[in-house]
DNA sequence: ATAGGCGCCTGCTGGC
DNA sequence: TGCCAGCAGGCGCCTA
């Protein structure tokens, strides 16, 4: 569920109300989510204290001053929030960290576990950890010439590469469905088939709809809220993503929506063209 | 190399 | 009203 706006959105609401914060006892529930949680991880994170939120892609990394770094990942429907202690767990929470006396609470929620959350020695293992899985590189950091190398290497759909975090890490569906509407391109045509000129405008229609995204803080359709419990606004903007049917706002064609990738995929007909 | 299908989970919606 | 299929911001594994 969550994308890079949304994660970002949620590490930058935690991060002052984390920041300099002791950790003072943590929580694990009785359900397992994606990895399971060490035992030992719950005595190593006790008294640690706070040094920064980071985001890499669609991962969220709370760095402890001692080196280790808490690592969790929203699946399709976490949700992480700092909360009064006095305040009753939601149904679903999967991770209670208790901070400084007590009094305050970040706790993970994950309705469908599809979520993890993951403790690593240090940086360099993390970083092992993200390299291992191939993660690419973030979507403001693009080299207009890796990008445009990536696509001309590939068959798959433009569509496809969008999502593969390996190629660009922190798109997901609904971004890669209002990225190629900016661009103008259609989702199924393959990266080998568009032109330099083109993959540029790709790049940056990513670029551009990722900031106004986050401008928003994240898009909420029913599950999400950042990490100070708000919801997001950019679904009121999308343009395609969601809207079978209704008018394209560039031209009013109908919206189309097809299964690509196994995701399901919306596009204007009109607008969105191979070259 | 890539597409497609499934599985992991729960909850909500729409059609009959 | 009630049931059930289909769907959902992710991702990894398998097969062909």
């Amino acid at each position: 569920m969550p994308e890079l706006p949304e994660v970002e959105t949620v590490v930058r609401e935690l991060r002052p109300r984390l920041v300099g914060r002791r950790i003072a006892a943590v929580e694990i529930g009785r359900h397992s989510l994606r990895r399971p949680w060490s035992p030992d991880w719950t005595a190593l994170l006790l008294g640690q204290r706070v040094d920064d939120v980071a985001r890499r892609g669609k991962w969220i990394v709370v760095g402890l001053k001692g080196g280790l770094r808490l690592v969790i990942h929203l699946g399709m429907t976490g949700q992480l929030l700092v909360r009064p202690t006095k305040q009753p767990l939601a149904p679903h929470t999967h991770l209670v960290v208790s901070l400084d006396r007590g009094r305050e609470q970040l706790r993970f929620r994950d309705v469908r576990r599809f979520g993890s959350a993951t403790l690593f020695a240090d940086g360099e293992r993390l970083d092992r950890f993200f390299d291992e899985a191939g993660l690419g590189p973030e979507p403001f950091d693009l080299c207009p010439d890796y990008w445009r190398s990536r696509l001309a290497g590939t068959s798959r759909c433009l569509k496809a590469v969008l999502l593969d975090q390996r190629v660009v890490a922190g798109v997901g569906n609904i971004y890669a469905d209002e990225s190629l509407f900016e661009a103008r391109l259609h989702p199924t045509v393959l990266g080998r088939e568009i032109d330099s000129r083109q993959a540029e405008r790709l790049r940056r229609a990513v670029v551009t709809v990722l900031n106004r995204a986050i401008e928003q803080r994240g898009s909420s359709i029913r599950d999400y809220v950042g990490g100070s419990g708000a919801r997001g606004e950019y679904q009121k903007e999308f343009r395609v993503y969601g809207r079978p049917g209704e008018p394209c706002p560039r031209c009013r064609t109908p919206v189309e929506r097809i299964r690509l990738a196994g995701r399901s995929t919306h596009f204007c007909p009109r607008c969105q063209r191979a070259c």
